[in-house]
DNA sequence: ATTCATTGGCACATATTCGCACCAATTATC
DNA sequence: GATAATTGGTGCGAATATGTGCCAATGAAT
């Protein structure tokens, strides 16, 4: 009775093209994985031909991986829904969230958060990337977007804000022709920041996409940056560039599936978060600078 | 990993009510059935509630149940690509058809195409309702019907039509007011064909739905019937009553479903029947009487 | 061209799943 | 109410599925 599972076969072998990597991602050993692609394949006719460089898909196979698709959707749903059906304030919930976030903004109320509901598994995912809810990747996220997918549900918050920065002490003892920044690499960066900056001059020295290491080196004095205002403004040695306002970037959503939506527990993060982030809307917005 | 097939197991127990049924369905016993669902639940959360006369889905059940529904007509679908994929006239086909029409007129084709065709694998399954080619119960069928299911294809052939007829023996032996119909049981017989008969007044005296079994009783010479042309006429012991003429019933059809419509040994038995079937048109509607 | 990493296949061992036989409880039939 | 049929549960053994360790082949990197 394996009939359906060699769907999941079928589409980790396409999605992979190795055995071993398939596998990996159905939880066996290669071993097994070429056992049951041969019984299927006896059973069911051509599904891969093995070719150089890994497995392609038989006609048939073509087929096959088109329904196996679709059965991926619905499991996922049926994982939802088993997700979903726990009436009580309890089980697990994962929530993703960009790094920067999670530890300059929300850290203490999500510790918060668990602490009041013990019975709830908080678990915590950062990431730089949009999860997708359809494929499960997440029951929660909060992140800046532009235009996050229409079908799910929750809040649109305010917009990110940010501004230009530098440690007093490197602006106090460092002439204007020998100021520096740290930026986003090339291709990460927003056109025109530059040149809205107050320094627009200043050579770029230290490229870092990664935002808490960016904010690390601005707060050793390492050089200027543009920065969110709720992650620069908290820190007493930065103080904001002359003339500069805060801008607003993406606005911040928190955003769950429809399937998810009714559910005790996630209704229940999502407004702790969601009160959270309009009480700290001021600093978010630097409105405090 | 028997993530996706604890959908077929959620089906089999949600459709017939006791793992015992259940277990007949899937190919297993009982007792791998209870072993599974208990093992789903301890992972999913409750799906069945035990009630008395058998389980009752919980409302997760309800959902993960649609969800099942769904994947089997996948499921489904990933059959019929399978059966297609063959290019050779070789294979399995899944012949439907009623009882009579496969006895008395299309069985010697039905030989002579496998005999021609010793590769395919002609499975012929009698059957007196319409056979469901969405869930695979055959892969062509043949079958007088008003309405068809729309998006099946094929071919609509003639009218099977019937007429009244006796035994020489039994109508030269029998005073008029001594003869006696061999009819369908009241819940079966086609309103008004008494009435319309060239003998209203006798009384029905044996009932009998199975069609050959009507038939042979009125081949042996037990009462007067109303049979289809096909059956009767080429009997040469059975005349027609005084007046009667062949009236259509439904039409009959020989379809497939859409998936398949290019397997070539579909189209080769769907062709082979077509064929059959044209030759034996006049038989068919009476027109040899 | 050489070296390293990854791959698929195979013999053997281990783990897991399934079936059998039986029993008590429940339901259906008379 | 009695009897028969069907049900779910359990212990034990059999069957099946999976993993381990190893190897040769292939592909990637140097």
């Amino acid at each position: 009775m394996n009939d359906w599972d060699d769907y999941r076969l079928i589409l980790a072998i396409a999605r992979s093209g190795s055995l071993r990597s398939a596998a990996g991602e159905l939880g066996l050993t290669h071993t097994t994985v070429s056992r049951r692609l041969a019984a299927l394949q006896a059973r069911r006719g051509l599904v891969f031909d093995k070719v150089p460089g890994g497995y392609a898909p038989s006609p048939l196979g073509e087929a096959l991986i088109e329904v196996a698709q679709e059965m991926e959707e619905l499991s996922l749903k049926g994982e939802r829904f088993e997700r979903a059906s726990n009436p009580d304030l309890a089980g697990p919930i994962r929530l993703s969230l960009p790094e920067a976030i999670a530890q300059f903004l929300l850290l203490e109320d999500l510790v918060e958060f668990s602490q009041t509901h013990s019975a709830i598994d908080l678990q915590i995912e950062t990431s730089s990337r949009f999860a997708d809810l359809d494929r499960s990747e997440a029951d929660v996220v909060v992140r800046g977007a532009k235009d996050p997918p229409g079908h799910l549900v929750g809040r649109r918050l305010f917009p990110n804000c940010v501004t230009y920065y530098g440690h007093r002490d490197y602006l106090a003892s460092t002439p204007p022709e020998k100021l520096r920044w740290i930026a986003p690499s090339p291709e990460a960066r927003t056109p025109g920041w530059l040149e809205k900056s107050p320094y627009p001059d200043a050579p770029i020295v230290l490229s870092l996409d990664d935002v808490t290491a960016r904010h690390r080196a601005l707060v050793t004095g390492l050089g200027l940056s543009r920065g969110a205002c709720f992650m620069a403004d908290p820190e007493p040695d930065l103080i904001r560039l002359p003339g500069s306002e805060p801008e607003p970037l993406q606005d911040i959503w928190v955003l769950t599936h429809p399937d998810l939506r009714e559910t005790p527990r996630v209704r229940a993060l999502m407004e702790h978060i969601i009160q959270a982030m309009l009480r700290k809307k001021d600093l978010v917005t630097g409105a405090l600078g």
